[in-house]
Formats: structure tokens, sequence, C-alpha cells
DNA sequence: TCCATACTAGACTATTCAGTCAACAAAATG
DNA sequence: CATTTTGTTGACTGAATAGTCTAGTATGGA
């Protein structure tokens, strides 16, 4: 009933692209509503904060991309190619955003998590439960390639954490040396952590 | 000749402690000065903007914990246990900051690289800097590893960018989680990644 | 001693910030 | 068509922002 808009959405879009091709802190609500098309009077109807948007957009950001790591972690595909298409869909994406923005941008949820964490514990439990969420997915695949006997690993959760630490700090480096050939170094490196060979 | 003054000292030691335990973007100048007990004339006295005295101020805490790393990386210690004590010292010294803040504040490079990397260039290439100079440490222990044949690695640049990277999204998923229990992963994770052996 | 130099003081500007508010407009539903 | 709900508008507030400027103060060296 009433009026309807996709006010909502449009600022959680804006929202999402400033603060990831910049930050938290540099970007402010007059700046999202300018991106949004979206009165400041309307930015507050649907949220009560800065932050309370930021952290209705990281939420819709994962529900975007599940789908996508939902194919690429599918149980359908052989564990070991997961892994491999998952470093090259990290890499993919990294580019994109270097095309769009002109920076290598990083991980939204790491980034946000760095920025905060210290200053709105709202905003660093939400960066912790996505990263949590993403590693569902390592694990399951790690866990399906020890089965398989591809790999051996002591304990498949450590492994998963080793595994998803290691993509954050090179997802990170990457984006402080502004060069997405960095990324390259991410199927070896995650491959040595597994005890897998390593393809010359 | 004229006036001395040690308010540029307190300036940088200022910036150093409110950045490292909040954001760049969150700490304004006059915070700065008041912690510093320094007026805001002055600062603009030493520093031309908020930026250079942020680069500065790494600059200066490189100098300061240059001793301590270069006691670590000692030839005189054998190479394994440089990166042992590395990673306890690593440990160490985010509880030292845990218990004076309230939380896990990261690597400082690391943190004004991930917030900063995409805006201000002077100071993703000062993090990329500092970084890489505490790369040498770790090459020279894999290298001297290596000789000795505790480890075998194909190349040891790269090795020591692994490792580095690895530490470095350690410490952030320490500080996401504000849990510097976290970094007891550090140690096996690094010997993992060097293919040495783990001790139980 | 005295002066050039290095430092300090703090008021001031102009801008930007997050957030408020009250009047208004559209549209879904009865 | 009327009512009620939902969304829109933009001016407004008060606080905080980075950086400027001018008048002053201490001090090392000649």
């Amino acid at each position: 009933m009433g009026r309807t808009s996709d006010a909502r959405e449009r600022l959680l879009d804006a929202a999402l692209d400033l603060i990831w091709s910049s930050s938290y802190g540099s970007v402010s609500v007059d700046d999202i509503c300018s991106q949004a098309g979206v009165k400041k009077g309307s930015f507050y109807h649907f949220f009560p904060s800065k932050a309370d948007l930021a952290l209705a957009a990281y939420e819709a950001h994962w529900e975007q991309k599940r789908p996508l790591l939902d194919a690429i972690f599918s149980p359908q595909v052989p564990p070991m190619e997961r892994l491999s298409r998952w470093c090259q869909s990290v890499r993919e994406s990294q580019q994109v955003l270097f095309e769009k923005f002109g920076h290598v941008c990083g991980c939204p949820y790491a980034n946000v998590g760095a920025e905060l964490a210290t200053q709105d514990d709202r905003i660093r439990c939400k960066s912790e439960e996505l990263l949590n969420r993403g590693l569902r997915y390592l694990e399951s695949a790690i866990a399906d390639a020890q089965r398989e006997g591809s790999i051996h690993v002591a304990d498949v959760p450590a492994a998963a954490r080793a595994v998803g630490t290691c993509l954050m700090g090179l997802v990170f480096r990457s984006k402080v040396q502004n060069d997405v050939g960095v990324l390259r170094e991410l199927e070896p490196t995650v491959l040595q952590l597994l005890g897998a060979a390593v393809p010359a």
C-alpha cells in the first residue's frame, strides 16, 4: 500500500560502489545521495544512519554474489577445480573493478572491516560474518578434495581458514600495489598451503 | 639557531597512536593536536598537511621498529628460529596494543594502505614500500633456511612474499575478529607454506 | 647583548558533515 | 473516489572539518 520506489536499491548500489572504490570514511551521505539520485529526506526515510545503510549494502552484495559462488562451488564440480575456478573468479572481478575505477579495490568486506573494526562493532561483526560465510565454501571444497585423495590436510576447517586468510592477504597486497597481476600468485599459494602438487 | 621543541616528535607519536587505533579518516588534525598538546599553528609549522604528517609518522615508526627487527633477523640466529621469533613478536605487539586500546589494531602500514590505496597515491606508495622493506628480512631468513637444508622452496622471493601475505591476512583477520588468539595460527601456517615440518 | 630564526598561540574562514523536519505528492487499496 | 500509507523534497541546524594568518615568544649563535 502506498507509493512504490526503487530508491532504496539505488542507495544500496551507490553506497557499495562509492565505499568500495574509496573508503567508508571518505564517502559522505550527500555523495551517496547524489550518486543514487535520491534526496536526503528519502535517504533517512529508508535508513536511520550511514552505518545502517552500509550494513544493508554489504548484505545485499552477498546475496547478489551467492549464485555465482554456489555455481563455482557446486558439488557437481571436482573439488580442486572449484578452488581453481574460485581463484580465477577473484582475479576477474578485481580486474573488472580495476577497469571501472582505475584502482584495485580489494574485498569490500575486508576493506570495511579493516577500516572500522576498532570503531564500529556492528560493522566489524558484519564483516566477520560475511568473511566466515565465504569460508564455508572453502571448507566443503577442501573436505571433498581430501575425501577424493587429491590433498591431505590435518584439519579441514583450519586449512580453509588458512586459504581464506591467504586470499585476503593477497587481495590486499594487490590493492596496495594497485596491480592485479599480483593475484597470479593466488592459485599456487593455495595449492602449496594444501600440500597439493604445484604445476609448473 | 632559534627556538627548539619536541612538538614535531609529539605530533608524530600522537598521529601514529590515533590513526593506528582508529583510522586515518576518523582522526582529525584537531584530535592529533590536542593529543600531542600542540596548537594548530605549530602543526602547520611542521607539516604542510595531515597526509604529510602521516607519511612522516609511518617512516618514524619504521625507524623505531628497525632495531628490534634487526635483532630478530640477525644472522647470528638460526634462520628457522628467526621466523619463529618473528611470529611471536607479532603476537606480542598485537597483544600490547589490545591491552592499550581494547582492540586488535592490526598492522599500521597495512591499515592505512587498505584505507587509502585508492585515494592517496603517496600514502599507497609509502605503505607498499614499508611492507616491502619487511619482506627483505623474510627473504634473507628463508634463503638461509634453504641453504641450511631446513626447508626447500622453488623461489625464495616468492616464498617470502607468500609468507608476508599470509601474515597480513592473518593479522587482518585477527583485527576483524578482535581476537589476538587467531595469531596462534601464524607459525604453523608459515611452516606449512615453506614446506617445513609442522610440530604437533 | 641582541637579533635572526624557529617555534607558539589561537582566532578566523569557508566548507562540509550527519541528521532533522514539515509540507507535499503519488499510488495502492477499500 | 477517498483514504491511508509510503515515498519525496529541500531548506535548515549545529557541529566539525582542513587549513590560514598575524601577532607574538623563546633561544642559539654572533
